[in-house]
Parts: C-alpha cells; sequence; structure tokens
DNA sequence: ATGACATGGAAACCATGA
C-alpha cells in the first residue's frame, strides 16, 4: 500500500496540482487536511477519474479533511467521540477502513499562543484524540494516524528553535501529547528529506523560507505495529513544494505492506 | 522582525495560518 498525507491549504486552489501529483505518485490512500472546501463542493467527480472514492468532512471555509482511497473506503467516521470544539467541534478529524487497515486524517488545532485559549483547546483535542485512538490501537489493528499535527516533535524538526522559544508547536506540553500518542503503540514514521538533513514538510511562504530550507516538520505519520513493521519507505515530496501555486506544506509518501485481510 | 504570502468570503479588507 502506497499511503500519503497532504495538507493542500485549499482543496480548490490546489485541484490542478493534486491531480497531476494524484496521476504521478500514484498513492492508494491519501489523507488530506485544510481542504477549506464547503460541504458538498469538493472535487469528487475530478479525483474519482484517476479512480478515488471520497470521504471528506467540511467546515466551510476553515479546515477540512479527507480520505481518497483507491483500494476500498468503508466505514466512514466524522470527528471522534469526545471530540472538543472552539467552542463548537471543527472538521479537524475523518477515519476510514482501506484494505484493512485503520486510516485517519487529522488537523490538529494550531494553538495560536501559548497564552491563547486556542492553545488549551489544541492540548484538549490532542488528549481526547488518544482517548479515541486507544481501542483501536490495543485491539492490534493495523492503524494509521496521518496529518498535520501542528507540532514539531523535536529542536532538530525546526529550522531555528531559538526562534520558537516562546512559540507554540515547541512546547514541552506539545511535545507530551505527541508523545502519549506514542505511548499507545503508534511508531512515528519518519520520512526521508530527499535533499538536506531534515524531513520538514512544511515550509512558510513569506521571505523564500522554502528555497532556504527554513522549515518544520509538524506533518506526521504515526502507525500502530502491524502496519509500521512493514514500512518499506518513506519519503517527503518536496517536489509538490516547488513552482508556481504550492501549498505551504509538503506531501509524505509512505509504502507499506499491511496484514493481509479476509475479504468477506 | 509587531513584516514577509496565501486563502476564502466578504467587500475592495479581514481572519487565519505556524
Amino acid at each position: 500500500m502506497r499511503l500519503a498525507t497532504w495538507n493542500v491549504n485549499s482543496v480548490k486552489a490546489r485541484l490542478p496540482r493534486l491531480l497531476d501529483w494524484l496521476a504521478g505518485t500514484a498513492p492508494d490512500v491519501v489523507c488530506l487536511q485544510e481542504t477549506k472546501c464547503p460541504d458538498g463542493a469538493f472535487p469528487v467527480a475530478e479525483v474519482g477519474e484517476l479512480g478515488y472514492e471520497v470521504a471528506s468532512h467540511s467546515d466551510g471555509r476553515w479546515n477540512g479533511v479527507a480520505i481518497l482511497s483507491r483500494v476500498g473506503l468503508t466505514d466512514v467516521t466524522v470527528g471522534f467521540p469526545g471530540e472538543p470544539g472552539f467552542p463548537q467541534p471543527e472538521a479537524r478529524a475523518i477515519s476510514a477502513t482501506c484494505a484493512g487497515v485503520r486510516i485517519w486524517s487529522v488537523y490538529v488545532p494550531n494553538g495560536r499562543a501559548v497564552d491563547d485559549p486556542h492553545y488549551a483547546y489544541k492540548l484538549a483535542w490532542f488528549a481526547a484524540l488518544r482517548d479515541a485512538l486507544e481501542p483501536e490501537v490495543a485491539a492490534g489493528r493495523p492503524v494509521a494516524v496521518c496529518g498535520d499535527f501542528n507540532v514539531a516533535p523535536t529542536d532538530a524538526d525546526v529550522w531555528d528553535p531559538a526562534l520558537f522559544a516562546t512559540s507554540t508547536h515547541v512546547t514541552p506540553a506539545e511535545r507530551a501529547a505527541l508523545a502519549a500518542l506514542r505511548d499507545l503503540g503508534l511508531s512515528d514514521v519518519v520520512p526521508t528529506p530527499m535533499k538536506g538533513p531534515h524531513p520538514y514538510t512544511y515550509w512558510d511562504y513569506r521571505a523564500g523560507m522554502f528555497h532556504q530550507n527554513k522549515g518544520m516538520r509538524i506533518d506526521l505519520v504515526y502507525a500502530s505495529a502491524p502496519l509500521a513493521t512493514t514500512v518499506r519507505a518513506a519519503y517527503v515530496d518536496r517536489e509538490a513544494r516547488k513552482g508556481k501555486g504550492p501549498s505551504d506544506h509538503a506531501p509524505i509518501v509512505v509504502d507499506t505492506d499491511p496484514p493481509a485481510v479476509d475479504t468477506p
């Protein structure tokens, strides 16, 4: 199975690039974030022509997550039990079963600033996600939690840790939230950077940050043991961040061989 | 660097992003 995750920063604005990328990369399952796509406006027909089914969860103007699959897409769940809101739950999580793997596409709240209510929301959201994942992982299922986690796991995942010393994305509490997910039995599938030493997945649009490779690794793939043990390769597709009109995030592509499932 | 871009919806600016 070729599994990918990509914060596209508007599926509508990115559609030509998304379609080219799907055709060239040929992933079996794709988790998208920040689709920013109103309900009913997802380009289902366009990706359908490439053989993908779609499950999407929309918010209107902000957020938005989706799963594309060409290997089956069943048992779709939007959000999760106990999901916190701001104040109402937002379109930040969707899960489905694809070829026997439980796939999650998540867009973790940004947090904005450490003293902002949005930061407490972020931590609460992480805690509720952990509780929702616990039974699936404990049951020994192949699970992949993919998306924009809005946390850099280590200082090596930030181009200049000193600049972020008082910011979100690097605080001990946010990193502890990631650790709590790993403690369930999820492994961080660290991708190959393809260029430079750091597998960054996000570069600010401004000030030539991508050109200077001043980025962050905040998009992650967390895999349960039955899946993680079969990972053959993973990479950051930084080519997709180049050129005119890119997202500010690059996709992560993971090649894995999940356990075979009995087909009914 | 309290900036820089980019997006969508509303309105010819603003909230949001990280």
